[in-house]
DNA sequence: TCCCGATGTATCAGCGCGATACATCGGGGG
DNA sequence: CCCCCGATGTATCGCGCTGATACATCGGGA
């Protein structure tokens, strides 16, 4: 309870990123830009209270580096800040494991969906599937609620805002058919193990190609 | 200063609404819904607090209406609560045809684009074409970032972030595809018909939009 | 009858963004 | 030669917005 539980989404993505190499804050926010992209990268009002919590529960240590380079003997200025390296903890790397094992709801939620997708290489096959497939079902039920909601209002709506929502109608159907492609390339490569493709896990009806 | 101005978001799609006709704010947060998609719609965390703000601003009126429904002569409970109907005033309405009327970069930003899109009825066509090129060409600056990024580390990432990023940016290039069909469709069709485009006059009456 | 979901108004904790602040460093132009 | 500028680096604050929650009425189905 007392706990405060920030966001999982920035705790994962920093525990996965240091768990490859240990890094300094600035260093850090550059990765997450490049880990999901500059939209969803978040700002350092989110990454440093998040550092120092990360901290302050033992997942992280933070070094201070005085990065004396030179031999210069440290001149006038008493304080020469300079970078304060993060590193995971044995708790640290125990609990990106168990966040990488996740595969439920929180898995595949818009924003949760995203970083967990980063780490697949990370991940179990069986996880990366039930994160895909959770993740389809999840945007098909979206999708379905769209659809009905769009055709019930379809005379009452002006034009262009009809042409709004099939734009973003269409992008959801674009991804669920991205994800499909995902799903059938890790069965797929799963050839070389014992394949169970043929059981039925499916957590909702999807039916083979819709169209 | 002392106005404190919200996102204005928010403030154009309710003055927008209740342009249309005076509603409540149950009703008004489920056309929300159905006006910005799903998605994007706001909890009633952020309406109220709006619509307390524009009714302080003069913008709003709010009409307590007991909803004496039939001749009911008002049963037992003493306090029948009911709903609370916003109207829109004079310096509503002139607010909202100035929003309406904004072509700068604030029109097309991510935020504030879908809103403008949806109003596209009742806006001047000059304007549409504006932020629909603003959005276009601030889209397509985004794209040149992102695609020299990736390509900058094409080699540096797994397959499965790579993916990620190769979607992202796919679905961007839809996104301009799409506005350029829009801007087209504008274009085509003040070369085909002569819109009444230089009268003044009405400020609502919605042509036949394209399909 | 009782419960449930829709209607309806309202608030609160907390999260994340954007702006801002401060400090060091290398380099290029005036 | 200096000064500005952008990159590097750490850190905080205000505030909009979400999701949860609370409370109240209503119609309808089990």
């Amino acid at each position: 309870m007392s706990v405060s539980r920030r966001g999982e989404v920035l705790e994962f993505a920093v525990l996965g990123l240091l768990a490859e190499s240990p890094m300094h804050g600035y260093e850090l926010r550059k990765r997450l830009g490049s880990l999901l992209g500059p939209l969803r990268a978040f700002s350092y009002g989110s990454l440093y209270p998040c550092l120092k919590e990360l901290v302050a529960r033992d997942l992280l240590t933070q070094d201070d580096v005085p990065a004396a380079t030179t031999s210069e003997p440290l001149r006038g200025r008493p304080s020469r800040r300079s970078k304060i390296v993060y590193r995971l903890t044995g708790d640290g790397k125990e609990r990106f494991q168990a966040l990488l094992a996740e595969s439920g709801p929180s898995a595949w939620e818009d924003d949760n969906f995203g970083v967990h997708l980063a780490f697949f290489a990370r991940t179990d096959r069986e996880v990366r599937l039930r994160i895909l497939e959770g993740r389809r079902s999840r945007l098909e039920e979206r999708l379905a609620t769209v659809r009905t909601a769009l055709t019930r209002t379809k005379e009452r709506v002006d034009g262009y805002t009809l042409e709004l929502h099939r734009h973003g109608l269409e992008s959801a159907e674009r991804e669920v058919r991205w994800l499909d492609k995902l799903i059938s390339a890790e069965q797929h490569d799963s050839t070389t193990r014992r394949n169970r493709s043929t059981d039925r896990s499916d957590t909702t009806r999807t039916d083979p190609t819709p169209r």
